[in-house]
DNA sequence: TTGGGCAAATGGTCTGATTATTTGCTAGTA
DNA sequence: TACTAGCAAATAATCAGACCATTTGCCCAA
């Protein structure tokens, strides 16, 4: 018995109608609603397995067709991870901060943004991170920014620097404000950044001795709690991004390599 | 005849091996990146209609099941809008930053981001932001502004003042800027935290009439270009939010009431 | 000219089946 | 006993063909 959206609350909700729209449409939003639900109340826990398609069918008491499109959308949304094969199925994930930039990053390589733009917004961002990143990195972010900085050195002695390194860099000094809302939205930064160099095809070497010097200087300024210089140090080094995205004719974000 | 995922690639790439990873993996994937990769390249633009899912299944060679999986993704990428009946099907969509922030709130929600978190880098942010907006804040920007704080302190007066007008005006106040990027960002910022109000039901009116007048003087100082006294009011204006916050015992996301 | 109604297009859903993959257990062998 | 090969079960991925609900546009009648 095929049966159309029209009694589309499934059971759902039945005797009281507090519905929120006049949503008497698609079923598998329904279900999407209620799984997200369960996840924010806490109900469901990452590391937390959903029952099988199959399962989901008899308690919401509609089709696998349904169910699937459902588990799609949680799973687009970044809440749920689906497994094949036996002991798979669908889990509930732990939201990490690097795939809440995956989807902003996507978004913000199609919204109408030049790569100016995107410099313009870490200049603000990065340099008023300086302060917190100053005043509390730790000596286990300072080590790994060595860290960093040494492999960087390296890599351009080899030719092998790639604009990822970079990101890596700048994202973990903004890690070393111990803040994870700041350090997602750095992340954010840096996503459109290598997407569209991956698109481009630009993996070459952009990055200058001067600009690795940069970023030695950076850290041992962040070492000493030297704000005023960290200041100067970031703020040339972001600049000559800067200028180097005027040099282009079109500064779209296709050619947002100008990072040195 | 019920073909499983072994022959994935449904005649994509095909002769050349360039894959990224070994995804032989879900033909409906396989679709969706490829509706992706066309909308990047500009050669779907929005407001252009996908062909039916009838269509797409001949068009791939996969079964409807599948089409179906691929627009829900799709749909719940923000990248198109899907609409029934005749002259129905999948449009592609202006991918605005308010879509965009609307599932990204729910991640950050959920991510282990502390309301502080997110005030902290609203500090650095729409601080940070304020010479850029007091530069290039247009007549019309002036205008708008004035509007919304007339509106907020009506609303005050009868008790209607919500917080998603506060935000509305933060994010006005970011579009000043007139850069993209910042806009997008300021409003990822506020996304979680009218979703946690309205999880927590708190519509009720929190801004007091301090914050409403700290508003209208914050536009007053952008209109006289005197960025020094606004950012003094913009610190003010944020730092009580932070304190605020600092008087709830768990101050998770949940409690994300403390804009005044 | 206008209104009603019918037909086509289109998404939403159902049913029941096959295929591929993974896991765990079992039996056979050294 | 220990180890491996292989089979069985669980589970997601997909297919095929059907029916329902909604929207739009057109045609015909008043």
């Amino acid at each position: 018995m095929a049966m159309g959206p029209s009694d589309g609350t499934a059971g759902l909700g039945g005797t009281k109608g507090l519905f929120s729209p006049v949503s008497v449409d698609r079923i598998s939003e329904v279900i999407v609603e209620q799984v997200r639900l369960l996840i924010r109340e806490g109900k469901l826990v990452p590391g937390d397995r959903l029952p099988s398609e199959r399962s989901l069918c008899e308690q919401f008491g509609v089709s696998r067709v349904t169910v699937r499109e459902a588990l799609r959308v949680l799973e687009a949304s970044g809440l749920v991870e689906i497994r094949v094969g036996a002991r798979g199925g669908a889990f509930v994930v732990q939201p990490s901060s690097e795939r809440v930039g995956k989807g902003l990053a996507e978004l913000m390589t199609l919204a109408s943004m030049t790569a100016g733009d995107v410099t313009e917004a870490r200049m603000v961002f990065e340099l008023g991170i300086l302060p917190l990143v100053v005043e509390r990195a730790t000596e286990e972010d300072i080590a790994d920014l060595r860290v960093l900085v040494e492999q960087g050195l390296n890599a351009l002695e080899s030719g092998s620097y790639t604009m990822a390194m970079s990101a890596a860099f700048h994202v973990r000094v903004a890690s070393a404000a111990h803040n994870p809302a700041i350090e997602m939205l750095v992340q954010t930064f840096h996503g459109p950044m290598l997407m569209s160099l991956q698109q481009a095809h630009v993996a070459a070497p952009l990055m200058g001795p001067r600009g690795a010097h940069e970023h030695f200087e950076l850290v041992e300024a962040i070492e000493q709690r030297d704000l005023e210089r960290a200041r100067g140090i970031m703020t040339r080094h972001l600049q000559r991004t800067a200028d180097r995205l005027a040099d282009y004719q079109d500064p779209r974000l296709e050619n947002l390599d100008g990072e040195e």
